[in-house]
RNA sequence: GGGGCCGUGGUCUAGCUUGGCUAUGACACGCGGCUUGGGCCCGCGAGAUCCUGGGUUCAAAUCCCAGCGGCCCCA
């Protein structure tokens, strides 16, 4: 029998991550992790489709702010990828390579992109001649490489990370902070419109990318405590176009070198914080936007009666398959029960039921998926109950994990508070005086690495730092990450 | 970078300690029937390089070594 009041639950997914999200993997037709090479994934139907969506999501914001789309090479070489002196301490160890022997048995090494810098950059000193070439932006959605050291996980750590880098050459420095502000905000509407909430944390100095003046990053959280970046803003000042050699004319006839930056947004990491942040011990929650699925319709056969149900049922979808994806699901075979559980372990967030009372009634009965609670209404409001679900359905997805983020970040005054926070799987807000040695300790003892202080707002410390009880500089979060 | 645990049909798993029979069961899958308001039931069927390679042995899923892959902890 069914019952109204069955709660919707995720214990698993905070008691067990690693399993819950695993099974969820395959289960839910998202990815497949047994290829056998180590940290590289099979996207399966749905988790290649919802990336997908993504993909067209940012791109299409990044098109209206003015980003060129451009697909650059795979590859760079050794002598361009030394050029910048940090970068290549930064990534050098972690690098494919690729071994190219000419038919004369010449021999040289080609380095995989783990990101684009090298490759863009001398294209850029070609392109850019004078300030009317500037601002430049392109963007390109594509794959880097790099060979992870630490283990990989499916999504969160991969060897092979789908993504989109953005590139920007500016004039000025004032300029370049414009851009930085206009990258958050498009990668912040991306991840509202998925109902993903994160901190937005400038990477403090030793944790920035390398070649970069500062880091943005945006870490959203995972049950597990573990905090996962999803996207990052660099901003490089005049690091590389020195090093590429970028220069441009200015408006007063004197030359000058570029102000650069570099962002970049993770499809299978926001993937993965779409899992992990709405899921429940169900299965997946979608949200509208990116799900395969948007509306199921499982028609309730009874010996006699299949016909009425049937037509009935084709009727509502006929209303809504222009506007939703929706399936009907007229599988003959399966009881009405195990279509339930697997639509729901699909994520599908709205549901809509027809059987015999329905038909007599002229009403259809709806569940939405985030929290299962059904309705039922009339057949002719079937199409504005279904916009209104979806409505109320994304901003309670949004809302509820934003809640999650605020319960889950722990004021710590003691390395002992900040140390049971990470042991309980939270993220510690402490005051830190700004040193390297802090810093480290503060690893060493807690268990959490600092993130960063917001870049959103600002945050005043009123009390010593947690590590040396000196006058604390800022405000900032640490927690366990990917 | 260091340490620990693990690998058996698609999935989960029994068997491994103490080497020996046709490698166990459930789920999923295919066919047929029955059923359908929350994972129904019955019958039949197919599906395995026991991760890979080497070693020990009359005999290896089982013991030893190496590799690959997965998970966890520490730096």
């Amino acid at each position: 029998m069914a019952s109204e009041s069955q709660q919707v639950t995720s214990l698993e997914k905070f008691s067990n991550f690693t399993e819950w999200f695993d099974q969820l993997l395959l289960n839910a037709k998202i990815a497949d992790n047994r290829f056998p090479v180590k940290g590289f994934l099979v996207y399966l139907e749905n988790g290649a489709y919802i990336m997908e969506r993504i993909r067209r999501m940012l791109e299409e914001k990044l098109e209206k702010t003015g980003h060129k789309l451009t697909l650059f090479p795979l590859v760079t070489t050794q002598e361009l990828f030394a050029k910048e002196a940090e970068h290549i301490k930064g990534f050098s160890r972690e690098v494919f390579t690729i071994e190219q022997k000419s038919e004369k048995g010449a021999e040289r090494i080609l380095i995989v992109r783990p990101t684009s810098e090298t490759i863009m950059y001398p294209m850029f000193k070609l392109w850019i001649r004078s300030h009317a070439d500037l601002p430049l932006k392109v963007h390109q959605s594509v794959n880097v490489y790099r060979y992870e050291t630490k283990a990989t996980r499916p999504l969160y750590r991969v060897r092979e990370i789908p993504w989109n880098e953005a590139h920007t050459a500016h004039e000025s420095p004032s300029d370049a902070e414009r851009q930085v502000r206009e990258a958050i905000e498009i990668y912040s509407q991306v991840l509202r419109e998925l109902g993903i909430s994160f901190l937005l944390l400038k990477r403090p100095d030793f944790d920035k990318f390398a070649g970069a003046v500062y880091s943005i990053a945006f870490d959203s959280w995972n049950p597990d405590g573990r905090v996962n970046q999803v996207a990052t803003v660099h901003n490089l000042g005049r690091n590389f176009s020195k090093a590429y050699d970028i220069t441009f004319e200015k408006k007063d006839g004197s030359r000058g070198y570029v102000y650069q930056l570099c962002y970049g947004f993770g499809y299978s990491r926001v993937l993965a914080a779409i899992i992990a942040q709405h899921g429940d011990d169900r299965g997946l929650v979608l949200p509208p936007p990116v799900a395969p699925t948007q509306v199921v319709i499982i028609p309730i056969l009874f010996k006699g009666q299949e016909k009425e149900v049937m037509d009935y049922a084709n009727k509502i979808f006929n209303e809504l398959k222009d506007k939703w994806r929706t399936v009907l699901d007229d599988r003959e075979d399966v009881t009405p029960g195990e279509k339930f559980y697997y639509w729901e372990m699909m994520g599908v967030p709205v549901r809509i039921e027809v059987g015999p009372r329905e038909v007599i009634e002229e009403k259809v009965t709806l569940t939405r998926r985030d929290t299962l609670e059904r309705t039922q209404c009339n057949r002719l409001n079937v199409s504005r109950e279904v916009e209104r679900l979806m409505e109320s359905l994304m901003q309670n997805l949004r809302e509820r994990s934003e809640r999650m983020l605020y319960q889950l970040i722990i004021d710590a005054k003691t390395m002992e508070e900040a140390s049971k926070a990470i042991d309980n799987k939270c993220i510690a807000r402490i005051a830190w005086c700004g040193s390297i040695e802090c810093a480290e300790k503060i690893k060493e003892n807690v268990g959490g690495e600092i993130r960063g202080e917001r870049y959103d707002i600002a945050e005043h410390p009123d009390r010593p730092c947690i590590a040396c009880g000196q006058t604390a500089k800022t405000i900032v979060y640490v927690a366990r990450a990917y």
